[in-house]
DNA sequence: CGTAGATTTGATAGCAGTCAAACATCGTGG
DNA sequence: CCACGATGTTTGACTGCTATCAAATCTACG
């Protein structure tokens, strides 16, 4: 990933509460930083659970799979989300990772994080808030999946992977946002065909409502693609930072 | 909805741990009992978050729906389930509940939940757990309707509402559980038309390994629907008792 | 340049949706 | 006890959205 500054990548994203207690607790789980490539497997599903990481930098996504090598993309994850299985008492991972650029990762020892929780009730709600979160965003493309046609699922993802984007303060000057996917991973978190998930793009794009290429986004007429989706979702203020 | 003994509906549920701090706190949040009959619903999208609810007897679905009246079941809720928004700072519900027979409800402030679990990092940790679990069954659910045909989405439904409900004691001596649900109910829960829905079971049925009836369910061949399912899901152990 | 991966397009197939209607079930009222 | 209406289930006919197949570009890059 690309940090044109000195500093730590990622550290920008949590200019206020970073420093405070997470630092301290960060240092004390001994924490490894960890730098991976594009398309390394992270975890793979039935993986051991002793870990949890946090992506500083780079955007990786999460998936499942069927024996016969059907793929459902879960989410795409961007800089400050947490990767891990938080319920104490699951020892394998549910779902696999693989990162999609070169990715900063700080790996925790799950069993220190959740011991940590035990003790501090603020932690505790900061990984509960994350959790229902990412239940929420689930139940969302949940919704998508099941009951949106092809032009209103691809229209949603737009809006919401542009939204979480923009959120964490990436978005360039133009308004653009890195999104470092092939259609193939488009059309797995959509549960659509690779063909038809292109002739899905093809056609939104001569709309003019958003543009896509070079790994970059760009959302240019956000109504009218809520419009399409018959969207509206609405993000929940209050992220923890770490 | 019936419990013939005196007791408490739903105390069965939690045999040993109720008693316990959460008994406790439960009293001290002031939390409410209310009965409601069928087809009620307990909250809308959108609805504020001032409550969250925790069924103690009958059933319930959560659901999405688009502006047009599709509509997504995101789950189906049995005894002993949270239902609520947990994240503090989200103010709407992202999600509908209705319930589908007489249901016992303990209705608690959530200001108050949220504040108990501020001050016990237990009480918060369970919060996590069971957010962390929702989102696991949100995220089956994803692979099932994106990727899952017809005929494998129904078997890894009907497993896995099984499966829950016998890891909640809702089963009979012949091995039947309750799931009072309607074939549309089963076709929004799978992103399907009823239609389909209605040729989909009846296929199944044909090759005997489940019995649908009178609102109860049996699962006759574990294996062959696990089968059909390409299904390996795994409960996680360690649900919070409340 | 040559090769591998990604995008695009056209042709065809099929799973699931839609439409329409019969049939079943059940609670209610005459 | 049966008629009635409402809700739910079942079937058949037909449609269509999306998948699959095949192949032609396009792009990145060693």
């Amino acid at each position: 990933m690309s940090n044109s500054s000195s500093d730590e990548p990622g550290a920008r994203l949590v200019p206020v509460a970073y420093g405070h207690a997470r630092r301290r607790l960060v240092d004390e789980l001994r924490g490894k930083r960890v730098v991976l490539g594009p398309r390394q497997m992270l975890a793979r599903e039935g993986d051991d659970t002793l870990n949890i990481h946090l992506l500083r930098g780079g955007w990786a996504f999460r998936f499942k799979s069927l024996e016969d090598g059907r793929r459902q993309i879960l989410g795409f994850v961007m800089p400050g989300d947490l990767l891990g299985v938080l319920e104490p008492g699951a020892p394998m991972f549910p779902y696999g990772i693989e990162t999609l650029t070169e990715t900063e990762i700080l790996t925790l020892p799950r069993q220190r994080l959740l011991e940590a929780a035990a003790q501090d009730a603020s932690l505790a709600l900061d990984l509960m808030w994350i959790a229902a979160n990412e239940r929420r965003q689930s139940e969302e493309s949940l919704l998508s999946v099941g009951r949106r046609s092809a032009d209103e699922r691809m229209a949603a993802l737009i809006l919401h992977v542009y939204a979480r984007a923009v959120e964490r303060d990436l978005a360039d000057a133009s308004g653009a946002v890195p999104f470092p996917v092939s259609q193939q991973h488009i059309a797995d978190a959509l549960g659509l065909s690779l063909v038809h998930t292109n002739k899905t793009l093809r056609r939104l794009l001569t709309l003019g409502v958003y543009e896509l290429s070079g790994g970059r986004l760009r959302v240019i007429d956000a109504a009218a693609l809520g419009d399409i989706a018959l969207h509206r979702e609405m993000a929940v203020p209050g992220r923890p930072l770490f």
